[in-house]
DNA sequence: CTTGACTCTCACACCGGTGTGAGAGTTCGA
DNA sequence: TCGAACTCTCACACCGGTGTGAGAGTCAAG
């Protein structure tokens, strides 16, 4: 498919799609005419790249990170070390964040519940 | 404590100590010559500020998130319903996120593991 | 009193992710 | 064949978080 109808479908505006290219994250291949052409798996990447730039990880990070993303498809052999050292401290970010959400959300939700049973539950759950 | 010593116990920079409070996120109290004066607890808010902005949450989410994070110390008087309905909203992203990170968390961490097997687990767990 | 470390405010600048427009080429249906 | 809609590249601009510097005030130690 084309620039036009990856947006679409993934709500990615194209000047983003050209963007994450740019940076490394999607090789689409190119038409006679010079268009993009993205393969159906790109829809899935798109959003994942998504997930991980709201989550606060850089293009670079997510460029190094992505690979290992694919469903199980890990290709371990061109795993050089530096990357993978790269990867653990990711990794332990991740972890770290994960936990820190965590308790932010915990906290927040049990906030809201503490106003919810003060004020008679009047908001939908 | 003053604006310098905060810094050094949190590793964060005087300049952003001061665009937090600018942001609502810290509210020093001042001396009469016009230094802020920093309270104990907001060596750990600092902290939990960092944390949050890191996880891709913005100033304004985070100030409306924070007041809810200071240990179960909830004024819910004070709650407006409009503030009710930002934090529910908030408190749905917050679920969000921590899903997506936790999906990413355990990609990078499979990952990792399938590297060690393979590689006979030289790395440091 | 002087000096140096610290503080204040203000302002410009950087960087990364994103928006937007210009100018030119391609495709496709009316 | 014409025009609308799409694509291309390039470039400037915005915004939020951050760095950095200027110019001035404060304060403690020598």
């Amino acid at each position: 498919m084309r620039i036009g109808e990856l947006a679409a479908r993934t709500g990615v505006a194209p000047r983003l799609l050209r963007y994450y290219e740019e940076q490394g994250l999607l090789k689409p291949g190119r038409s006679a005419n010079g268009y993009r052409e993205y393969d159906e798996a790109l829809v899935e990447r798109v959003r994942q790249i998504r997930s991980l730039l709201a989550s606060g990880l850089s293009t670079r990070t997510i460029r190094t990170v992505l690979p290992c993303l694919l469903d199980g498809q890990f290709h371990v052999r061109d795993a050089a070390p530096q990357t993978l050292a790269a990867l653990e401290r990711e990794y332990r970010q991740l972890v770290e964040r994960v936990e820190c959400l965590s308790r932010s959300r915990d906290a927040v939700g049990a906030y809201l519940g503490a106003v919810r049973a003060l004020t008679g539950a009047g908001a939908g759950a």
